[in-house]
RNA sequence: GGUGGGGUGGCCGAGAGGCGAGGCAGCGGCCUGCAAAGCCGUAUACGCGGGUUCGAAUCCCGUCCCCACCUCCA
């Protein structure tokens, strides 16, 4: 069976076949560390997440590789905000804060999302200050092939020559002529307005720790140049994907295409590109002051019904988040995580929050689900399937079958895992389980209680009891295996 | 002006020529002491106008609207 993915470049649906038979190379932009992560930066992340585990589900070995830039015009300039008089503290940004240490903060800020969302760890993490030597040698590379020059200015910046490659466009599918002149566009000693920096030559206002020594003169690397730099470092001239928003297209890839094409570099066979999280219809960016953080969908919902709303949706779709849309994403989760717990402890006697030693790795997903994962990751027929599967489990269920039910089970937790549904914090019990142990023996001692009331046929004392626990936000449910409890 | 992606039921959101994906919300039923959970059932849905076809949400032509990018962006 084979998968097959939207690649952009191509703007088509095209079997992915590894360069490497069994081994697939990804990088993925991660984040300028410029401030706050907010739940844009995650969904791609999650996507991207996404497809390494249904790439390993399928048998290959991936090599993940995201970047964090930490220099840029942007840190530089919030630093130094944080060092002028008329300088507001707020939540995200602190007072007379250096550079390196504004970045490190947000790089921090950004882990514990990703982690706390069920995004694992890739496996290299470079950053763009670690490898200046890297971008040297591409710069030179560049400048040697004719595709690169020192400003004529005495900036001491070194341009990217648009004009003398013949491939540049070639991404977002645009010719250079038709491109809109940027009105911003400091012409300073370019060939070619297009013309993007390579190389920044330092300036006095900038503070000399951000400045390396460099053949131009000192100076710190422009965007774009540190990806090339690290995916050839990481995954070689040539490797399999390259991601990241879509908002990153242009300019942001296509120059990362256009140095390393120009150096000679095969570069990404396959460009993948997530939606934008949009808010109410609008895209969600910091310009435009919409942005919701992850800590405040943290605060509505748990870490998994964030996960669930901000993984739901196709990838390449815009994502809405709307004031509902974390409870509809809450109630479609608790779907599946009931049939779940339901039946773990029914078929293998497993309680709320209890451990299990079932082997995931041994379980498989429906057809359905592959089918969909397989084309294009199509998660939401693959949800659609694993939402069927959990109906299929209920009424065996319901109706004794173990057999089918235990199948339906061990799908359905081989499909959730490999949607990162398991990893992402804050299982809905919650809590050490010393504390969960403790809870879990009041509990069942008013259970029995109420128990023993509707054997007496005293329903007023039975709702009672139920109507205390549900105010201590404990939510019983009889079965006819008896009284079963949870966490609101 | 250029490039790419869209407009699907109350809401979200797949699908891409023929059995109405799935979720959320709603309604009816089964189950229940009552609930909850679960199950079953339940919708003149495909921006608009033409066309092709036995058959169009899906293909073609036209048209309107939306979003993203065109050197800050995940």
């Amino acid at each position: 069976m084979s998968i097959r993915f939207y690649d952009t470049k191509q703007a088509q649906v095209r079997e992915f076949v590894p360069l490497v038979p069994g081994q697939v190379g990804l990088y993925y932009c991660g984040a300028t560390v410029q401030g706050m992560p907010h739940v844009g930066h995650i969904r791609s992340a999650i996507a991207f997440d996404i497809l390494v585990r249904w790439l390993e589900h399928r048998g290959h070995k991936v090599t993940v590789v995201r970047n964090v830039t930490d220099i840029d015009d942007k840190i530089l300039e919030k630093s130094a905000a944080s060092f002028a008089e008329d300088f507001e503290e707020d939540e995200a940004y602190r007072p007379e804060e250096p550079w390196f240490a504004l970045a490190y903060r947000f790089e921090q800020e950004f882990r514990k999302a990703y982690e706390t969302l069920g995004v694992r760890l890739p496996t290299y993490e470079p950053r763009a200050t670690g490898h200046i030597p890297e971008m040297h040698q591409l710069i030179a590379e560049l400048i040697d092939r004719g595709h690169a020059y020192p400003a004529t200015d005495g900036s001491g910046d070194v341009y990217f020559d648009v004009r003398s490659f013949p491939g540049y466009g070639s991404l977002t599918r645009q010719k250079v002529d038709d491109m809109q002149a940027a009105p911003d566009a400091d012409p300073r000693g370019k060939r070619d307005p297009r013309d993007f920096a390579l190389w920044k030559g330092h300036k006095d206002t900038d503070p000399q720790s951000a400045s390396w020594p460099s053949p131009w003169g000192r100076g710190r690397p422009g965007w774009h140049l540190e990806c090339s730099a690290m995916c050839t470092k990481y995954l070689g001239e040539s490797f399999d994907i390259h991601g990241g928003g879509l908002d990153l297209r242009f300019p942001h890839h296509e120059n990362e295409l256009a140095q390393s094409a120009a150096a000679g570099h095969g570069f990404a066979n396959f460009w993948m590109h997530n939606g934008m999280v949009t808010y109410a219809g609008e895209k969600m960016s910091k310009s435009v002051g919409n942005t919701v953080s992850p800590q405040q969908m943290l605060e509505l919902a748990a870490p998994r019904v964030v996960r669930y709303f901000l993984g739901q949706a196709h990838y390449r779709s815009q994502l809405d988040y709307r004031p509902t849309s974390l409870e509809e994403a809450g109630a479609a989760l608790e779907r599946i995580d009931s049939f779940i717990e339901r039946a773990l402890e029914r078929l293998h006697g497993i309680g709320a929050g209890g451990d299990f030693d079932l082997d995931l790795h041994h379980f498989e997903v429906t057809d359905e689900f592959a089918a969909a994962m397989d084309d294009d990751l199509n998660v939401p027929q693959a949800l659609a399937a694993l939402h069927e599967t959990v109906r299929r489990g209920n009424t065996a269920l319901d109706a004794g079958d173990r057999e089918t039910a235990d199948r339906a089970l061990q799908q359905v937790m081989a499909m959730t895992y490999t949607l990162g549904l398991d990893d992402a914090a804050g299982q809905d019990a919650g809590g050490s389980s010393a504390e969960h142990h403790a809870l879990d023996t009041l509990v069942r001692a008013q259970l029995e209680e109420r128990s023993a009331a509707r054997a007496a046929r005293d329903w007023a004392r039975a709702d009672s009891i139920r109507d205390l626990l549900a105010a201590a936000g404990i939510v019983v449910e009889d079965s006819a295996d008896g009284a079963r409890w949870s966490l609101k």
